[in-house]
Formats: C-alpha cells, structure tokens, sequence
DNA sequence: TCTGGGGTCCTAGGACCC
DNA sequence: TCTGGGGTCCTAGGACCC
C-alpha cells in the first residue's frame, strides 16, 4: 500500500517504515492523512506519523504524539523543537548512554548539542561520538533504503529449566544449526562465519565463533563448526539459553 | 521491567603482512 | 637485526532496535 505514494520505502520493522516523499506530488500532510485513512480502512488500527527533513526526524517526530498521532518537524527551528527533549528521545540512545550521559549532567537533547564534538568521541567512541553530535542537532543524511541484503541469521532458544545437561544442549545446538542451514540454504546465501552464543542462568553471556574456509550451507559442515565453538566454552554454570548465527552471507552460486 | 528472539553496528585487542 | 607504521582479518563482547 505504501508503494502506491512512493516506491521509496524503507521496511524497518514489522510495523515501521520510512517514506521518502520529496519527489511526491502530494503534500506531507495530504500523504499522512491517505495514509492513515487507508491504515485504518483495512487493519482498523491507527498509527503515528512523522513528517521531517530526514530519517532521524522523522522518527522523532512520529514518537511525539504516541498513538493516533501526526507531527510535523520542519526545517526550521528544529534545535529549539529537541532541545526539551530527553536524550533518550534519540533513536539510538538506549539505557546505557542515557545512564552515562546522565554522570555528565546531561540529560536533555539541548544539553547534548552544548558538548564538542572531541569531547562525545573521546568518551564515546568515534561512531556513537560523532553520531550524537549530530543528532543532537537534528542531522541526519542516511539515505530511505529500500534493498538490503542479510548479513547473518540465527536462531537461540531460551530453555524451559536451566540446564547442566551438555547432551540436551549439544541436541539443541544441532537443532538449531539444522533450522539455520535450512533457512540459508532454502534463501541462496552460504555462511563463511559460525558463532554461538551461551547464556547462563545469571545471564552471563558468551559468544565464540570461527571462519570457515570457504561459505557454507551445509548443516554438516555448520554443525561441526558450531560443535567446536561450543567446545572453547566451559560450561561451569547451568545454561539458559544456546543460540547459532551465521555470517558473512554470500549468495550461492549455483544453479 | 524484564530478560524472548531476530537482527545491525561498533570497538578493541591480537595476529599477520608489507 | 631491530624498529616502526599501516592495513586487514579474526574474535569476543556490548549497545541498541523492533
């Protein structure tokens, strides 16, 4: 339905999705309101919209008014619009950078703008640093992306009991690599990585993993790998949960 | 708030190579 | 032989999102 307003959408979520209208003959609010007419018509649900200059705006904006909601953040003032706002507003900042921004004293958007950029990539890292600059200034120039390829699969399970039991969880593990390689295999991708992920009943977590030699997606083969990786963890607690995930996807090249 | 499952991206250290 | 710098790959862990 979206694609009949624009084919540039980008599904980022079950129930989410960036629009880019720029080229659209309608006007923002005219494409919010057929869109939430049409929502509503066939799912009777309501929704929220965001209209912005970009993504990270957008986003913002659609969270404002929660449900049944349309805001509108345009391209002026937008820094006095964050400002009030609680940094966790920022798509991006979780509990942990808002805890830590918080030992700063910082606790609003307009209070993360007043930082130097040097100052949030030395304490940050220069990805997050950097990324908090500017949004704490609104910007954003990543691009609506409407194709993307996977770049892993996995499953894990969370067990009914906590288990000691090293056959159940080498049974397990061998289930889960199977539903791994099915799915790769039934998508035309081949792994070249293989990880597994432990957690145990204090939810201490750990992950090992190992690059093949060539992509794979042969169970065998993924199997053996996860099998080993299992092997370099000693399991001194009981286990909660047992995850596989494979990377580094190619596309097969057969057929 | 927790703590289920499926993902992405980033960082840091070590190995290795030139 | 020693020293150094830069680049890339691998591995483990963590933050965050829906």
């Amino acid at each position: 339905m979206l694609k009949e307003t624009t084919a540039l959408v980008e599904d980022a979520g079950i129930d989410e999705a960036y629009l880019d209208i720029t080229d659209v003959s309608l006007t923002a609010q005219e494409v919010a309101a057929r869109m939430k007419h049409r929502i509503r018509e066939e799912t009777a649900l309501t929704c929220s919209i965001g209209i912005a200059p970009n993504k990270l705006l957008a986003k913002i904006a659609s969270d404002m008014q929660k449900p049944d909601g349309l805001t509108i953040i345009s391209e002026t003032g937008i820094e006095e619009r964050l400002a009030p706002l609680p940094v966790r507003k920022i798509p991006g900042v979780g509990p942990v950078t808002e805890e830590r921004l918080g030992h700063m004293g910082i606790a609003t958007i307009g209070q993360l703008a007043s930082l130097p950029l040097d100052r949030l990539v030395h304490d940050f890292g220069h990805a997050h640093g950097r990324f908090l600059y500017e949004a704490a200034r609104g910007q954003d120039d990543t691009p609506v992306i409407t194709h993307w390829e996977p770049k892993s699969r996995g499953r894990e399970i969370t067990f009914q009991e906590d288990t000691g039991d090293r056959q159940k969880i080498l049974r397990t593990l061998a289930a889960l690599s199977r539903e791994v390689a099915d799915e790769i295999a039934q998508q035309g991708y081949q792994a070249l990585t293989v990880s597994i992920k432990v957690r145990f009943s204090d939810f201490e977590t750990h992950t090992r993993g190992k690059t093949l030699d060539e992509a794979t997606d042969s169970y065998e083969a993924l199997k053996r790998a996860a099998f080993e990786c299992l092997g370099r963890l000693e399991l001194y607690k009981k286990v909660r949960l047992i995850g596989v995930r494979v990377g580094g996807l190619q596309k097969s090249e057969t057929q």
